[in-house]
DNA sequence: AACGTATTTAAGTATTTGCTTAATTTATTA
DNA sequence: TAATAAATTAAGCAAATACTTAAATACGTT
């Protein structure tokens, strides 16, 4: 692996900047992954609709529509996002389509979301 | 609590609804705060540079630069933006500025980089 | 089959984001 | 104090985001 370095100080820990390059390297796959996810999550109004989610077990995108006050086709396409990568999943009753937090993403989610509490900033 | 409707449904479950808006006003501040640190870290570069904190304790900008193979005022802005939030904090020796994850966000940040796996995807 | 409802999709647009290059600040050293 | 180095800031720009309104789908009811 090359290095090509940005300052010429003395202090630069060539050996560090090497074995930094191959951690991230060892581990991009995941952090591909977790930062698409995070990036999603990193959304307020999408943050609110897992916080939302993980209350309330499932929700239509008409409810999110009255509980946030926003139109339904931007609910919708925050969903759509949201479901592409698999954050959330889709059970069809009728004409109204339920979104809930999909399996593969609950536990992260959880976590990330055990933070929200009502009176202390917790992060 | 006024309620705006945005559906006709039957099954609109309106104690729900209004519900939901109540939990989230409860928690609107801890919302403000925790999505204004995941849109950091939802970025795939400031993901790394939090990962790479995580393990190294400490770095400046230029290593940064060097590790992520990008300009310095680059690594530069999404330093400022993380120290903004303090997400981030800084030390000064002498000409270089060490950086590292401030201790208000430190726990919050562990428990999401601890999925960042080598082989498996975690989220 | 025709209509109404829930949802999605598409097109258009204003805002935000993340980089670039150039200029500036702050500190060290000759 | 002049020169160099590390970092930041500023200005400019291309790409991505998040909404809007209008049109299209999908399902249920009459």
């Amino acid at each position: 692996m090359k290095l090509e370095t940005s300052c010429i100080r003395a202090e630069a820990d060539y050996v560090q900047i090497l074995r930094c390059k191959e951690e991230l390297n060892a581990v991009s796959a995941s952090i591909e992954v977790i930062s698409k996810v995070m990036a999603l999550a990193g959304n307020k109004v999408r943050f609110k609709m897992l916080y939302l989610l993980q209350r309330e077990n499932e929700l239509c995108p008409c409810d999110f529509a009255d509980i946030l006050e926003m139109s339904v086709p931007a609910i919708s396409q925050h969903l759509r996002k949201m479901k592409d990568v698999n954050v959330i999943s889709t059970r069809r009753d009728g004409q109204t389509i339920f979104y809930r937090i999909s399996e593969e993403n609950k536990a992260f989610l959880t976590t990330i979301l055990s933070n929200v509490a009502p009176e202390r900033k917790t992060a």
